[in-house]
DNA sequence: ATTGCCTATGCAACTCGTTGCATAGCAGGA
DNA sequence: TCCTGCTATGCAACGAGTTGCATAGGCAAT
């Protein structure tokens, strides 16, 4: 389990409240970890009570008052103990890939259109990852260790859509392919 | 949730019980859907109440009886309509990724030999894949839709793992450089 | 004026997934 | 001989994650 490290990164490059927390997991951190709000308030009750995170009361006008958090000494230390912690092994879950295997089984053309889609969101993505590095690293020359990590981390998630979008090219060539073939013969 | 839906295309490829289809989750499947030998029979049960998948008694001499199980004509139309329905986002769960933004708030050589174990791990992740290919598809140009399907699938493993060979590689380069770095100067 | 959306937090119920353990016979090695 | 490990299935308990709903004030558009 993670959750409570992936909290503990986002709140020490900045504190916030649980609402704001959770619309970073919709944004930046969401693309390596994902939560719901309410995980995210469940998590942080927690955390709070086990002293890793600090919360402050903040009012404010026209809006419901919010609790601000920030990473604790022992929130820290556990994130440090985790730091030297083996990874435990990811457990994968690709969706694609099961439904193009199962694809033999029905008409592999059905799919197509589901890879289309499939295709665009990547490349949205790939074009929201390209255009944050722009305007969040416009001089790479000159990056703290901070930054020199989250670029770096940044690198991996435009080469992963990268090597999607190829992919899911050949994926469509490949359906494209075995849909006329499948018109050409009969079906089987 | 396409646990079902994983079984379903394991059972259409070859028919088996609860175990062995536990076992092709650890190897084959396991690459794009992981499941415990646990989820797997009370899914497996849940199916059966429904109709998706027969079962058949099997005795064996010095092992214990066995379930075989196959897909059913109710389960064949319920993986052809899921074929059908769009893909919800995928949950992503990047734990690396996690640790390496982290490090800027520790140590980030404490990461290193973490980061080369894992890179260990894909070498050998794509080692197998390389391997298997030559052993399952010797000869490219001949093969039916099933096998074609499959191989995209695997071809997709296959630069997924080269893809992520060189990104840890720049992990790796950038953590050295910043521990270089840290050693030049005062530690902050 | 009413509708709908945004901020902000939370409860309750549920499903999904993991972990530990149990059974039970057989095979192979120390 | 005892211990370990494999095949084969399963129960029970727990923790993680999701979904639906509730509250409650403010803002903007219809």
């Amino acid at each position: 389990m993670a959750l409570e490290h992936a909290i503990l990164v986002s709140l020490l490059e900045q504190p916030g409240s649980g609402y704001e927390l959770a619309r970073r997991f919709d944004r930046s951190i969401g693309r390596f970890w994902t939560a719901t709000h309410q995980q995210i308030y469940r998590v942080l009750r927690r955390m709070e009570a086990d002293g890793w995170v600090a919360a402050e009361e903040v009012a404010q006008d026209g809006r419901p008052d919010k609790k601000v958090y920030s990473a604790a000494g022992p929130g820290r230390a556990a994130l440090a103990d985790w730091l030297r912690e083996p990874v435990e092994p990811e457990t994968v879950r690709h969706e694609l890939a099961v439904k193009i295997r199962a694809a033999a089984f029905d008409d592999p053309a059905a799919l197509i259109s589901e890879v289309e889609r499939h295709r665009e969101s990547h490349a949205a993505l790939l074009a929201r990852y390209l255009h944050g590095e722009q305007r969040d690293f416009p001089d790479l020359t000159a990056l703290d260790t901070r930054q020199e990590l989250q670029h770096v981390v940044l690198r991996g998630g435009i080469e992963f859509e990268r090597m999607t979008l190829a992919w899911l090219d050949d994926v469509l060539a490949t359906l494209r392919r075995l849909a006329e073939d499948g018109r050409g013969r009969a079906d089987e």
